[in-house]
RNA sequence: GGCCCCAUCGUCUAGUGGCCUAGGACAUCACUCUUUCAAGGUGAAGACACGGGUUCGAUUCCCGUUGGGGCCGCCA
């Protein structure tokens, strides 16, 4: 049909594409519903909202989506918005800051909508309908079954008194319904899909108030957008199919339709699926986000029970700064899943991400998530700060593990700072400093990885070795990384070995395990009187294992 | 099933008719450095879903096929 060029024309006559022509001030908002976690899909649509305020120097506005009254409010928003303020997505009206069109909560909003379904109904946009749920339902399921249009049949639908009264005389109550016209098309210019076409007669007659008064999603976010002075609407794909109904309320109103954009989903890894909180057994297969998932086990290990299950979701917001990802980082990554500046430029500060960022380089088609790329820009980021800083962000995770006593020491920050910089990109978010406890455990208590303890210190003539270079580092004048190789070194050519021959025993020896840091700055950590204790006590426990 | 959307390396992407023997990043692999593990250095492999048009010329425009996704609630 579309091949018809005369056709076309003449349809797009009868049907103007809606958008504004007028430009208003940019004024955006992200209309979260508190469901108690924070979605990185919703992280990402909130900070293309931001970065496209901030860019056109219009208002971001948060506005809360609840108008689903069954749960806790608080208990429910407080994790999304302090995702918000951990991501650095700041808004400058909603909660908390509230504005000129305040209350920001549709839960408070309920009169106005009303209002609206009351002048919906007069026009006649509106209808009142007596169909109970169950109703509906089986006729949805008729119509299914019979390959059918699903769309409402109208039949308990009161457009005159007499069949009101007869459906009230049956004890039936009302819900209100959008009236869907029966013909004719709509055509809605999306900002980042171009022009999209929707068919008035598949439309359904949306329900937008229940019996008991109160009002669904539909009409409650149409009615906002318009009285909170909304230019553009950027949400995801998810909503692409709402929109036309939403349209036709701005219609039946007459007011001012806004600018949609519809951004790509986020996808699961490796898969085109809508990323999904509940989906977390099926994610572990995928390596990487698996590794995401070992860190948050390790953190509850380590810091006990008072972390829920959304802290060691990655799909949940919380999760990285849980784990002590930078939220720069997770910005930057966010920005790039679905939207471009160029062939080559993947950092960008805030400052650059808003003078950088338009709609029409975000993508069309959905983008997986991937765990290892944001780990590269974690790490990247994570390895620019200085040392005292990375030092900094380690320390809660040490105190919440019950390894550094609170007031911290001089000593101790001092210690974790050797740490850390010994530790170098292995460190990639503060909570692996976890991984580095033994540094701090007493030398009596460390454990041994049995396989690497026989390989290594149980070697022939690795015992002898060990008992020697003790005391050539009892008598190191200062344990440092310089002065301990070249004491090593002397040693090694004394003897007459190799230092590959000594230093995976004394690895060994000293910190139980096979793989490390650098060798001298570990021992540089452990100082003198642990490398000694731990030297003795390997080779009396290798000792002991010979018999 | 209906409607809507989408389609470049495994992943994120550049590409808007000739600059493309398709560029970058992450991941992968090899080599190198090396006291281990990382990191670093060097290099390699890796994509325009398919079929028709349009055009002197298609990754790029059009149509179709196939594949994928979203929505079809008295949820948001």
């Amino acid at each position: 049909m579309g091949s018809n060029p005369i056709l076309s024309v003449h349809r797009s006559m009868l049907n103007p594409a809606v958008s504004s022509s007028a430009s208003r001030p940019v004024r955006v908002r992200v209309a979260p519903s508190p469901t108690g976690a924070m979605h990185l899909g919703l992280a990402r649509t909130a900070l293309y909202n931001w970065l496209f305020a901030r860019h056109h120097q219009g208002t971001f506005v948060l506005r809360i989506d609840d108008t689903d009254v069954e749960r806790n409010l608080d208990e429910a928003l407080a994790p999304i918005l302090r995702g918000f303020c951990w991501l650095g997505i700041d808004w400058d009206e909603g909660p908390q800051t509230d504005g000129p069109h305040a209350p920001y909560y549709q839960s408070r909003r309920t009169a106005r909508y009303r209002e609206v379904v009351g002048q919906l109904l007069e026009s006649g946009a509106a209808y009142l309908d007596y169909a109970t749920a169950a109703e509906t339902s089986a006729e949805r399921e008729a119509a299914i079954a019979m390959k059918r249009s699903t769309r409402y049949s109208r039949r308990w639908m009161a457009d005159t008194p007499e069949k009101r009264a007869r459906f009230e005389a049956e004890g039936r109550q009302a819900v209100v319904r959008l009236k869907m016209p029966s013909q004719a098309s709509l055509a809605v210019d999306d900002l980042v899909r171009g022009k999209v076409e929707f068919d008035w007669a598949l439309e359904q007659d949306h329900v937008i108030q229940r019996a008991d008064g109160s009002c669904l999603y539909h009409l409650a976010s149409a009615v906002d957008d318009h009285d909170f002075e909304i230019s553009h609407v950027i949400r995801a794909e998810e909503h692409l199919s709402n929109t036309a109904r939403q349209v036709f309320i701005f219609q039946a109103m007459r007011w001012e339709v806004p600018q949609f954009a519809h951004l790509p989903l986020v996808a699961e890894p490796g898969s085109k699926n809508k990323l999904s909180k509940r989906k977390l057994a099926q994610y572990l297969r995928n390596k990487d986000f698996a590794d995401l998932v070992a860190r948050g086990r390790k953190l509850a290990e380590s810091s006990g029970p008072e972390i829920g299950p959304d802290a060691l979701n990655p799909v949940s917001v919380e999760f990285y700064e849980r784990v002590g990802f930078l939220p720069d980082a997770v910005v930057n990554y966010l920005a790039l899943l679905g939207w471009a500046l160029d062939d080559r430029t993947e950092e960008f500060t805030r400052e650059q991400l808003i003078e950088a960022f338009s709609l029409d380089k975000v993508n069309k088609s959905p983008s997986s998530y991937d765990p290892a790329k944001l780990m590269a820009f974690q790490t990247r980021q994570m390895l620019a700060l200085p040392v005292e800083r990375r030092a900094e962000l380690a320390m809660p995770f040490l105190v919440r593990a019950g390894v550094v006593a609170e007031p911290e020491s001089p000593e101790a920050r001092g210690r974790v700072e050797r740490i850390v910089g010994a530790a170098g990109d292995r460190i990639k978010v503060a909570a692996d400093i976890l991984d580095y406890t033994d540094f701090f455990t007493e030398d009596e208590g460390l454990a041994y990885d049995e396989k690497a303890f026989r390989k290594r210190v149980c070697k022939p003539g690795a015992v002898g070795l060990l008992r020697r270079l003790r005391e050539e580092f009892a008598g190191v004048r200062e344990f440092e990384p310089g002065l301990l190789e070249q004491a090593v070194r002397a040693f090694v050519d004394r003897e007459g070995v190799r230092i590959g021959d000594i230093i995976h025993a004394l690895r060994v020896a000293v910190t139980g395990k096979a793989v490390g840091f650098g060798m001298y700055d570990t021992l540089a950590i452990l100082g003198r009187e642990s490398t000694v204790n731990r030297i003795d006590r390997a080779v009396a426990r290798a000792e002991q294992t010979k018999d």
